[in-house]
DNA sequence: CGGCCATTTGATAGTCATCAACTACCGTGG
DNA sequence: CCACGGTAGTTGATGACTATCAAATGGCCG
């Protein structure tokens, strides 16, 4: 495995057939070697517009960026951010256009590989398979958080990304100290979440003063994982509990599918039960 | 093109390909020609749970359906509705495993038809344009979800889908008349809305109170779709605007870029404008 | 006809949006 | 180097919007 210029570029999904290996240009290469063109971005630079034909994809090597959809109507809202390693721009289900913008939360890197090249290494089934899989994780995402902003309180979706984002910095370096620097402001924040940035800002501080993280500014640490977990659970305050469902008819098992966890922060504390179907 | 036996057929995605014509099963057939098993369905039944594999696919035929995804967490919330012609567990990405569950709302009749032979149509261009598309249109309704539930009210988030219903309704059978029967409880509404089942039913008694619709249970007429228009755009009451952005750095354009709309309630009422972006 | 569930309606309170200052930070330019 | 302007972020006061709790009503099925 060639180790790429930047560490993120371990994470890419391109980084099997990447030829931008920091040593020599990989001589004899049987498969595609991809030799993309890097660009530089600055904080605020739109990589891509919504509805744009979708011509390139965007492995981000440095940096940060959110991603903006605007509903038909003219709403808009941030549907995630990325990291290094992310790949911007990939559309699921081949769509011919953007879905959404994707924006540079700093100065940050991408590489820029072709549909076509894309499209080659497609067939491939190992790369094929990991393209889609990153697609899945994407959509699941999305369906996480639409539950989180559908039917969860404020604390909780905040709990949410912050373990999120704590997952990932952890995922990619090693660091373990709950410590990650906010790239997006709290506007972004607070439309990821459904809020208003004067919410996340409070929430924020009533985190930090009982204890739970550290704040100033950008800078963030995280102190009592658990606890975050424990509010995500909805095992604070409140006494909130999932949901249930109110579907009139019968179900025929009553065993619960235990749906695969691992996305936008494990499962780590057990649902808190209840989960009654009617009967029959 | 064969007319099968339900109406709805002629919108399936299969239909091209099916084989249940109600006149003559089609001799000499060149391409695929399914023979899809018909199943009965029951108010409540479950067709497929979440993170089951994947096997079969089920076009409806006659009823509706539910889906109710489960987030890692236990949380449940329905994230859209079927109506027939919709495919049931089409899953997006190749996923192995059914992404959310579907039940039915009523009593309904779906196909089953296998993976298998989903894949072995997929390879014709023309099949495979249609199926993404079909994939497309269910990714961008969940994203307009997800706007809705993370930055309209409550009112806005009905109106959509009342007009939503309607527009289905009448993109099936031909009637315009605004009228409709709602198969789902005031509680799948509310919980694919994020609003709570009361909350549902006030603002239903509301509108017909002002004269936008016409409900006695589960029975319901618009009367004034421009009014729920209206709403939906935000237009009445309290102003709503379209949330700017609230992002930092500047953008090059400043040409705003439209999205194909169509989705989920065609956008009739232009944007209401208000759309800034910060300069460099 | 009785019982059960869906739905409606009312009363009340909690959460969070909104409006409004105020403070901290950052980069620019004197 | 420091003053300045502008943006990001914080904090407070207030109230709208909805969730929540609680009945009452109406339909539907057996």
């Amino acid at each position: 495995m060639p180790d790429h210029g930047a560490p993120a570029c371990s994470l890419c999904l391109f980084h099997a057939v990447c030829g931008v290996a920091a040593t020599a240009p990989t001589p004899a290469s049987p498969g595609t070697r991809l030799r993309p063109e890097r660009l530089r971005l600055r904080t605020g630079d739109v990589v891509f517009r919504q509805g744009r034909p979708a011509l390139t994809v965007y492995p981000l090597r440095a940096g940060s960026a959110k991603h903006v959809y605007q509903s038909p109507l003219g709403w808009r809202q941030v549907t995630g951010f990325s990291l290094p390693g992310d790949v911007l721009g990939l559309e699921p289900h081949e769509a011919p256009q953007h879905g959404a913008a994707a924006i540079a939360l700093q100065d940050s890197e991408v590489c820029a590989v072709p549909v076509e090249s894309l499209r080659e290494l497609m067939v491939a089934p190992a790369f094929r398979i990991a393209a889609l899989a990153v697609m899945r994780r994407n959509a699941e995402r999305e369906r996480v958080l639409l539950v989180a902003v559908g039917s969860m309180k404020a604390p909780q979706r905040l709990a949410m990304l912050l373990l999120d984002l704590a997952g990932e910095q952890a995922r990619r370096h090693g660091r373990q100290d709950g410590t990650l620097t906010l790239a997006m402001s709290r506007a972004d924040i607070a439309s990821l979440l459904g809020l208003t940035l004067e919410t996340v800002s409070r929430l924020l501080s009533r985190f930090a003063s009982v204890g739970l993280i550290a704040v100033r500014q950008r800078r963030l640490r995280i102190i009592d994982p658990a606890g975050l977990a424990s509010i995500y659970a909805g095992l604070e305050g409140g006494a909130q509990r999932p949901a249930r469902e109110g579907n009139p008819g019968a179900e025929f098992a009553r065993d619960d599918d235990v749906p695969e966890p691992g996305v936008l922060v494990a499962a780590e504390s057990p649902p808190p039960a209840v989960r009654r179907e009617a009967a029959h």
